[in-house]
DNA sequence: AAGGATTCCTGTTGGC
DNA sequence: TGCCAACAGGAATCCT
Protein backbone atom coordinates (compact mmCIF):
# COMPACT_ATOMS: atom_id res chain seq x y z
CA UNK A 1 0.00 0.00 0.00
CA UNK A 2 1.26 3.23 -0.96
CA UNK A 3 3.03 5.02 2.01
CA UNK A 4 4.45 8.39 2.30
CA UNK A 5 7.89 7.73 0.45
CA UNK A 6 5.61 5.13 -2.23
CA UNK A 7 3.69 8.64 -2.93
CA UNK A 8 6.59 10.43 -3.20
CA UNK A 9 8.12 8.11 -5.90
CA UNK A 10 5.47 7.92 -7.65
CA UNK A 11 5.10 11.86 -7.97
CA UNK A 12 8.86 11.89 -8.69
CA UNK A 13 8.58 8.99 -11.75
CA UNK A 14 5.42 10.59 -12.94
CA UNK A 15 6.11 14.36 -12.88
CA UNK A 16 8.81 14.09 -16.00
CA UNK A 17 6.27 12.42 -18.41
CA UNK A 18 3.21 15.12 -17.23
CA UNK A 19 4.86 18.30 -16.87
CA UNK A 20 4.57 20.73 -19.89
CA UNK A 21 1.98 18.19 -21.53
CA UNK A 22 -1.58 19.47 -22.73
CA UNK A 23 -4.10 16.51 -21.90
CA UNK A 24 -5.75 15.56 -24.94
CA UNK A 25 -8.44 13.15 -23.36
CA UNK A 26 -9.58 12.38 -19.85
CA UNK A 27 -11.84 8.72 -19.81
CA UNK A 28 -13.26 7.85 -16.13
CA UNK A 29 -14.31 4.03 -16.30
CA UNK A 30 -15.24 4.07 -12.98
CA UNK A 31 -16.37 7.44 -11.09
CA UNK A 32 -17.25 5.33 -7.79
CA UNK A 33 -14.13 6.18 -5.76
CA UNK A 34 -14.00 7.34 -1.94
CA UNK A 35 -15.74 10.15 -3.81
CA UNK A 36 -17.31 10.05 -7.02
CA UNK A 37 -15.18 11.52 -9.20
CA UNK A 38 -17.21 14.97 -10.68
CA UNK A 39 -18.80 14.57 -13.87
CA UNK A 40 -17.58 17.54 -14.97
CA UNK A 41 -13.32 16.23 -14.49
CA UNK A 42 -12.85 15.90 -17.96
CA UNK A 43 -14.21 18.77 -19.46
CA UNK A 44 -12.13 20.77 -17.18
CA UNK A 45 -9.09 19.31 -18.11
CA UNK A 46 -9.14 18.89 -21.85
CA UNK A 47 -7.07 20.77 -23.44
CA UNK A 48 -5.25 22.67 -20.58
CA UNK A 49 -1.67 21.96 -19.87
CA UNK A 50 0.00 20.21 -16.84
CA UNK A 51 2.49 22.95 -15.23
CA UNK A 52 3.49 20.67 -12.47
CA UNK A 53 3.15 17.87 -10.49
CA UNK A 54 3.50 17.90 -6.02
CA UNK A 55 2.91 16.23 -3.63
CA UNK A 56 1.58 17.16 0.07
CA UNK A 57 0.89 14.18 2.48
CA UNK A 58 0.11 11.21 0.59
CA UNK A 59 -2.29 13.78 -1.79
CA UNK A 60 -0.64 14.03 -5.65
CA UNK A 61 -1.66 17.35 -7.28
CA UNK A 62 -1.40 18.22 -11.54
CA UNK A 63 -1.12 21.93 -10.99
CA UNK A 64 -3.60 23.32 -14.32
CA UNK A 65 -3.75 26.82 -15.05
CA UNK A 66 -7.32 27.01 -13.80
CA UNK A 67 -7.24 24.69 -10.81
CA UNK A 68 -5.52 21.75 -9.42
CA UNK A 69 -6.69 17.69 -9.67
CA UNK A 70 -6.28 16.35 -6.28
CA UNK A 71 -5.28 12.70 -6.25
CA UNK A 72 -5.32 9.98 -3.69
CA UNK A 73 -3.87 6.70 -3.98
CA UNK A 74 -5.67 4.96 -0.91
CA UNK A 75 -4.87 1.64 0.28
CA UNK A 76 -4.64 -0.14 -3.14
CA UNK A 77 -3.81 2.53 -5.84
CA UNK A 78 -1.16 3.41 -8.14
CA UNK A 79 -0.25 5.89 -11.11
CA UNK A 80 1.58 4.57 -14.11
CA UNK A 81 2.58 6.58 -17.05
CA UNK A 82 1.32 4.22 -20.16
CA UNK A 83 3.57 4.31 -23.39
CA UNK A 84 2.43 1.90 -25.55
CA UNK A 85 -1.09 0.71 -26.73
CA UNK A 86 -1.77 -1.50 -23.96
CA UNK A 87 -5.56 -2.35 -22.84
CA UNK A 88 -6.80 -1.00 -19.75
CA UNK A 89 -7.16 -3.67 -17.17
CA UNK A 90 -9.55 -4.11 -14.45
CA UNK A 91 -9.66 -1.31 -11.65
CA UNK A 92 -7.99 1.18 -13.96
CA UNK A 93 -10.42 3.56 -13.38
CA UNK A 94 -9.58 6.70 -14.87
CA UNK A 95 -7.21 7.57 -17.96
CA UNK A 96 -5.50 10.77 -18.86
CA UNK A 97 -4.18 11.07 -22.17
CA UNK A 98 -1.07 13.43 -23.13
CA UNK A 99 0.06 15.28 -26.12
CA UNK A 100 3.00 13.15 -25.65
CA UNK A 101 1.39 9.95 -26.83
CA UNK A 102 1.64 8.33 -23.34
CA UNK A 103 -0.75 8.77 -20.81
CA UNK A 104 -1.28 8.16 -17.40
CA UNK A 105 -3.46 5.37 -15.92
CA UNK A 106 -4.89 4.96 -12.33
CA UNK A 107 -5.90 1.52 -11.06
CA UNK A 108 -7.23 1.29 -7.24
CA UNK A 109 -8.99 -2.37 -6.68
CA UNK A 110 -10.53 -1.21 -3.14
CA UNK A 111 -11.49 2.19 -4.53
CA UNK A 112 -10.27 4.33 -1.08
CA UNK A 113 -8.59 6.46 -3.84
CA UNK A 114 -10.03 9.91 -5.22
CA UNK A 115 -9.49 12.05 -7.80
CA UNK A 116 -11.25 15.51 -7.08
CA UNK A 117 -11.27 19.22 -9.00
CA UNK A 118 -10.56 22.27 -7.16
CA UNK A 119 -9.72 25.97 -8.29
CA UNK A 120 -7.86 26.63 -5.15
CA UNK A 121 -6.05 23.18 -3.83
CA UNK A 122 -4.44 24.96 -0.41
CA UNK A 123 -7.78 26.09 0.60
CA UNK A 124 -9.25 22.71 0.06
CA UNK A 125 -10.91 20.92 2.96
CA UNK A 126 -9.31 17.92 2.60
CA UNK A 127 -5.53 19.43 2.79
CA UNK A 128 -6.16 22.96 4.86
CA UNK A 129 -6.45 21.17 8.51
CA UNK A 130 -2.93 19.04 7.08
CA UNK A 131 -0.23 19.04 9.71
CA UNK A 132 3.41 19.63 9.13
CA UNK A 133 5.21 16.79 6.61
CA UNK A 134 6.86 14.58 9.20
CA UNK A 135 10.50 15.26 7.30
CA UNK A 136 10.54 19.15 7.42
CA UNK A 137 11.75 21.41 10.27
CA UNK A 138 8.26 21.99 10.93
CA UNK A 139 8.13 18.96 12.49
CA UNK A 140 9.94 17.89 15.43
CA UNK A 141 9.64 17.29 19.45
CA UNK A 142 8.74 20.31 20.72
CA UNK A 143 5.73 20.74 18.20
CA UNK A 144 4.53 17.37 19.38
CA UNK A 145 5.23 18.31 22.88
CA UNK A 146 2.99 21.21 22.06
CA UNK A 147 -0.07 20.01 20.58
CA UNK A 148 -0.62 17.18 22.81
CA UNK A 149 -0.95 19.21 26.10
CA UNK A 150 -3.97 17.83 27.83
CA UNK A 151 -4.37 15.12 24.91
CA UNK A 152 -5.84 12.36 26.64
CA UNK A 153 -5.88 10.10 23.35
CA UNK A 154 -3.26 6.84 23.19
CA UNK A 155 -0.25 8.40 21.90
CA UNK A 156 -0.43 5.77 18.49
CA UNK A 157 -3.56 7.75 17.26
CA UNK A 158 -2.06 10.99 18.32
CA UNK A 159 1.02 10.41 15.64
CA UNK A 160 -1.57 8.73 13.36
CA UNK A 161 -3.77 11.72 13.28
CA UNK A 162 -3.16 13.77 10.14
CA UNK A 163 -3.60 17.38 11.98
CA UNK A 164 -0.78 16.36 13.73
CA UNK A 165 1.76 14.88 11.33
CA UNK A 166 1.01 13.67 8.38
CA UNK A 167 2.35 10.09 6.43
CA UNK A 168 2.17 7.92 9.67
CA UNK A 169 0.31 4.74 8.80
CA UNK A 170 0.02 2.22 11.44
CA UNK A 171 3.09 0.21 10.35
CA UNK A 172 5.51 3.33 10.75
CA UNK A 173 3.42 4.32 14.09
CA UNK A 174 4.26 0.69 15.51
CA UNK A 175 7.74 0.74 14.41
CA UNK A 176 8.55 4.07 15.61
CA UNK A 177 6.98 3.63 19.10
CA UNK A 178 9.19 0.81 19.52
CA UNK A 179 12.41 2.72 18.12
CA UNK A 180 11.05 5.04 21.44
CA UNK A 181 10.33 2.98 23.56
CA UNK A 182 6.76 4.51 24.04
CA UNK A 183 3.66 2.39 24.95
CA UNK A 184 0.80 2.67 22.21
CA UNK A 185 -1.41 3.42 24.82
CA UNK A 186 0.13 6.05 26.25
CA UNK A 187 -1.82 9.03 27.23
CA UNK A 188 -0.40 11.78 24.40
CA UNK A 189 -0.50 14.31 27.10
CA UNK A 190 1.62 12.04 29.34
CA UNK A 191 4.88 12.28 27.71
CA UNK A 192 7.44 14.52 28.48
CA UNK A 193 9.17 16.62 26.00
CA UNK A 194 12.48 14.74 26.11
CA UNK A 195 10.44 12.01 25.58
CA UNK A 196 8.77 13.59 22.39
CA UNK A 197 12.26 14.54 20.95
CA UNK A 198 13.07 10.89 20.63
CA UNK A 199 9.76 9.90 18.87
CA UNK A 200 10.04 12.88 16.45
CA UNK A 201 13.64 11.16 15.61
CA UNK A 202 12.00 7.74 15.31
CA UNK A 203 9.01 8.77 13.02
CA UNK A 204 12.17 10.43 10.80
CA UNK A 205 14.45 7.87 10.76
CA UNK A 206 11.86 5.26 10.06
CA UNK A 207 10.13 7.12 7.04
CA UNK A 208 13.94 8.18 5.96
CA UNK A 209 14.98 4.49 6.42
CA UNK A 210 11.93 3.80 3.93
CA UNK A 211 12.34 6.11 1.09
CA UNK A 212 16.55 4.74 0.64
CA UNK A 213 14.79 1.36 0.26
CA UNK A 214 13.05 2.24 -2.36
CA UNK A 215 9.85 3.15 -0.67
CA UNK A 216 8.46 0.09 -0.68
CA UNK A 217 6.63 -1.38 2.43
CA UNK A 218 4.14 -3.39 1.98
CA UNK A 219 4.87 -6.48 3.88
CA UNK A 220 4.37 -9.01 1.02
CA UNK A 221 4.89 -6.22 -1.82
CA UNK A 222 6.40 -8.47 -4.86
CA UNK A 223 8.13 -6.00 -7.35
CA UNK A 224 8.14 -7.09 -11.26
CA UNK A 225 11.67 -8.69 -10.29
CA UNK A 226 10.00 -11.14 -7.74
CA UNK A 227 11.80 -9.87 -5.14
CA UNK A 228 9.85 -8.95 -1.60
CA UNK A 229 10.21 -5.28 -0.59
CA UNK A 230 13.37 -4.26 1.60
CA UNK A 231 11.60 -1.99 3.76
CA UNK A 232 9.69 -5.16 5.02
CA UNK A 233 12.55 -7.17 6.27
CA UNK A 234 13.92 -4.40 8.66
CA UNK A 235 10.79 -3.96 10.43
CA UNK A 236 11.41 -4.33 14.02
CA UNK A 237 8.04 -5.33 15.34
CA UNK A 238 4.77 -4.74 12.82
CA UNK A 239 3.76 -8.21 12.16
CA UNK A 240 5.94 -10.21 14.95
CA UNK A 241 3.47 -10.37 17.75
CA UNK A 242 4.48 -13.56 19.66
CA UNK A 243 8.11 -13.15 18.32
CA UNK A 244 10.85 -12.02 20.81
CA UNK A 245 11.58 -8.28 21.24
CA UNK A 246 14.70 -7.42 19.45
CA UNK A 247 16.34 -5.46 22.33
CA UNK A 248 15.48 -7.65 25.53
CA UNK A 249 14.06 -10.92 24.40
CA UNK A 250 10.36 -10.43 26.14
CA UNK A 251 7.82 -11.62 24.05
CA UNK A 252 6.12 -8.76 21.96
CA UNK A 253 2.34 -8.16 22.36
CA UNK A 254 -0.02 -8.10 19.83
CA UNK A 255 -3.32 -6.06 20.76
CA UNK A 256 -5.83 -4.01 18.66
CA UNK A 257 -5.98 -0.45 19.08
CA UNK A 258 -9.19 1.43 17.04
CA UNK A 259 -9.59 -1.78 15.12
CA UNK A 260 -5.81 -1.58 13.86
CA UNK A 261 -3.28 -4.03 14.58
CA UNK A 262 -0.71 -3.03 17.46
CA UNK A 263 2.47 -4.88 18.58
CA UNK A 264 4.61 -3.56 20.78
CA UNK A 265 6.95 -4.98 23.82
CA UNK A 266 5.40 -4.73 27.13
CA UNK A 267 9.32 -4.35 28.80
CA UNK A 268 10.53 -1.68 26.75
CA UNK A 269 8.06 0.62 26.16
CA UNK A 270 6.41 2.71 28.95
C1' DA B 1 -15.88 18.61 22.23
C1' DA B 2 -12.78 15.05 22.40
C1' DG B 3 -12.00 10.57 21.35
C1' DG B 4 -13.60 6.05 20.00
C1' DA B 5 -16.16 3.39 16.49
C1' DT B 6 -17.73 2.81 11.94
C1' DT B 7 -17.44 3.01 7.11
C1' DC B 8 -15.90 2.57 2.41
C1' DC B 9 -13.66 -1.84 -0.69
C1' DT B 10 -11.56 -6.20 -2.61
C1' DG B 11 -7.53 -9.29 -2.65
C1' DT B 12 -5.23 -12.24 0.51
C1' DT B 13 -4.89 -15.18 4.37
C1' DG B 14 -5.86 -18.45 7.88
C1' DG B 15 -8.65 -21.72 10.27
C1' DC B 16 -11.50 -25.65 10.16
C1' DT C 1 -7.89 -29.46 -0.13
C1' DG C 2 -11.42 -26.13 -0.38
C1' DC C 3 -14.34 -22.84 1.26
C1' DC C 4 -15.50 -18.74 3.61
C1' DA C 5 -14.95 -15.55 7.42
C1' DA C 6 -11.65 -12.60 9.02
C1' DC C 7 -8.23 -9.37 8.02
C1' DA C 8 -5.67 -5.52 6.01
C1' DG C 9 -5.52 -0.33 6.15
C1' DG C 10 -6.23 5.80 5.12
C1' DA C 11 -8.92 8.78 6.78
C1' DA C 12 -13.49 11.05 6.69
C1' DT C 13 -17.48 10.81 9.22
C1' DC C 14 -20.61 9.26 12.56
C1' DC C 15 -21.64 8.45 17.40
C1' DT C 16 -21.26 8.85 22.37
Amino acid sequence: MPELPEVETTRQGIAPHCEGQTIRQVVVRNPRLRWPVPDDLPQQLEGQTIRTVERRAKYLFLHLDTGSVIVHLGMSGSLRVITDDSAPMRHDHVEIFLDNHRSLRFNDPRRFGCWLWTTDWSQHPLISQLGPEPLSDDFNGAWLFRLSRQKQTPIKSFIMDNHVVVGVGNIYANEALFKAGIHPKRKAGRISLDRYHRLADAIRETLQAAILMGGTTLRDFVNSEGKPGYFAQSLLVYGKGGTLCPDCNTSLKDIRMNNRSTVYCPRCQR
